[in-house]
Order: structure tokens, then C-alpha cells, then sequence
DNA sequence: CGCCTTTGACCTGCGC
DNA sequence: GCGCAGGTCAAAGGCG
């Protein structure tokens, strides 16, 4: 099974028929003159720090990758183990001679679970201590209701997207049977907007590329360079968007896991 | 003040 | 028609 990591922050940026990295600084035009010497040697002091710092934080990013993969490798195998266990439990529970009402109502559960059109259901690792049933994908939802079902007695929250009644996406997020420390959430529809973190690279992209204007005359980075290094900046400008992040990606991968 | 959560009441669909 | 369970509404209260 291979998962394929793509957080698309890549997919706001500007592809026209000038690639970024193809700008160059033209080093024949008055290269004698003293002045643009030094000038050039300042750029290429600044470019050279810029880029040892860029790289520091590329590697940092790298870790922060590398610690979500093991998390999903160990969240792998975990699903994996009750998926396992859940179909020993089937084929030990049709085994037994159980009255046919019974034998409905469960059948009735699994074809319950089976993910209709425009449901999907992902199931999130959260802390077992936490009670709030508070998922992070993202996106701002608005809680409506709370239920207590009668096949699993931790409660079922309904949350609407907080772009409602424009969106029309809403959620169940409910603590699974079999796990404390997962929660299943499930979709209903799709947002026809935005996460708050796609707007977060949009507005980079957006950024990067006023940028790029005046720094490509200098150095021209490449702009995932860019996005990397302002990506970073958000995520030490905001704790939030870690776990947010963690959240995302923890999604996107048993996402990916779920079909 | 606006947004969000909580929670009891109400609505709806389904089986008997 | 009745009861049950899941889903939704809306008033009240909390919080920044």
C-alpha cells in the first residue's frame, strides 16, 4: 500500500509560460563598474545566508514530515491490527446461531458504515483523555447537536460548516467502539470553498509572487523555496497551525487508507 | 456584541 | 397508531 503525500502547495501558484526559476540576473551588463561589485558581492553574501537559513528550515520541515510518517506508519499498522480483529469478530459472530431479528438489525449496521455517495469517513487518532471531540481538518464548523446513540455510548456530535447555508457540508464526529483513541468522522457532502488552510497558501502564493517580482532582480528562489520558507514563518508565528497541520495530514493519509 | 457550545424539545423515518 | 432512534432546531449561557 503506498500512500502518496500531497498537501497541494503547489496548487495556487502561477504556472504561465514563464517559469520562475528560469528568471535570471544578467552578469554582463556593466560588470566593470566597481560600484556593482560590490553590490554584487553583498547579493551574493545575502543569497548565500538566505539560502544556508532556507535549507535549516527545509531540514526542520523535513523532520516535522518525517515524525507525521512514523505517526502514520505506527497508525497504519494499528488499523490494520483492528480491522484484523474486527473480522475475526464477524466470522466468529456468524458462526453462532443468532435469532434472525438480531442477525438483520447488525447486517443493517454494516451496510450503515458503507459510505454512500459524497459521505466519506475518515478516522482521526485523537488524545483518550480528550473529551471534546474536536477535530481538526482545516476547516471552522459550527456545532449543532450532540446524541447519544444507542450502539455506542460515547456521545455523536453534528457540526455544520461554518459557511452555512452557502456550504452545505456538515459532520458527525463520534468516538470509536473499538478504539479510545480514534474518532470517526464522517462527511457529508462537499465544501464548495476553502480551508482555512488552503486560503493560508493561497495568500502565500499570492505573496510570494509580489515578492518574487522585486527579489528575482537579486536571487531568484524557486518558489517552492519560497512557500517552504513562509510556510515555516506561519508555523512559528502560530501553534495552531502545527496541530492543524498534523491534523490535515493525519486525515488526508487515512483518507487515503478509508478507500 | 457576535460567535460558539450546550442541551432539552421537536421532527422524521422506520419497524411493529 | 405507537414507540424508538437518529437528526435538527433554537433558546440560553459562556467567552473573547
Amino acid at each position: 500500500m503506498v500512500a502518496t503525500l500531497d498537501l497541494n502547495l503547489s496548487l495556487f501558484c502561477p504556472t504561465d509560460d514563464t517559469p520562475v526559476n528560469e528568471v535570471t540576473f544578467n552578469h554582463d551588463d556593466d560588470y566593470d563598474n566597481d560600484e556593482d561589485h560590490s553590490f554584487e558581492k553583498e547579493a551574493d553574501d545575502h543569497s548565500v545566508g538566505e539560502l544556508s537559513r532556507i535549507s535549516k528550515e527545509n531540514m526542520e520541515l523535513k523532520e516535522t514530515l518525517s515524525v507525521a510518517w512514523d505517526m502514520y506508519n505506527s497508525l497504519n499498522a494499528h488499523v490494520k491490527k483492528l480491522m484484523q480483529d474486527k473480522e475475526v469478530l464477524e466470522l466468529g459472530t456468524k458462526k453462532r446461531k443468532f435469532d434472525e431479528t438480531v442477525q438483520q438489525s447488525s447486517w443493517k449496521r454494516l451496510d450503515d458504515e458503507l459510505p454512500r455517495s459524497g459521505t466519506k469517513i475518515v478516522y482521526v487518532p485523537i488524545d483518550p483523555s480528550d473529551k471534546s471531540l474536536v477535530v481538526k481538518d482545516g476547516y471552522q464548523w459550527r456545532k449543532y447537536g450532540q446524541k447519544v446513540t444507542r450502539d455506542n455510548p460515547s456521545p455523536r456530535a453534528y457540526y455544520k460548516c461554518s459557511f452555512a447555508p452557502t456550504c452545505p457540508v456538515k459532520k458527525k464526529v463520534q468516538r470509536s467502539m473499538e478504539d479510545d483513541g480514534v474518532v470517526v468522522v464522517t462527511y457529508d457532502g462537499e465544501h464548495n470553498h476553502r480551508s482555512t488552510m488552503q486560503e493560508v497558501t493561497y495568500a502565500l502564493a499570492q505573496e510570494c509572487e509580489v515578492s518574487n517580482t522585486s527579489e528575482r532582480m537579486f536571487n531568484p528562489p524557486k518558489l517552492d523555496e519560497v512557500l517552504v520558507e513562509q510556510m515555516a514563518t506561519y508555523l512559528s508565528k502560530d501553534p495552531n497551525f502545527t496541530s492543524e497541520l498534523a491534523a490535515a495530514i493525519s486525515s488526508k493519509i487515512l483518507e487515503v487508507e478509508t478507500f
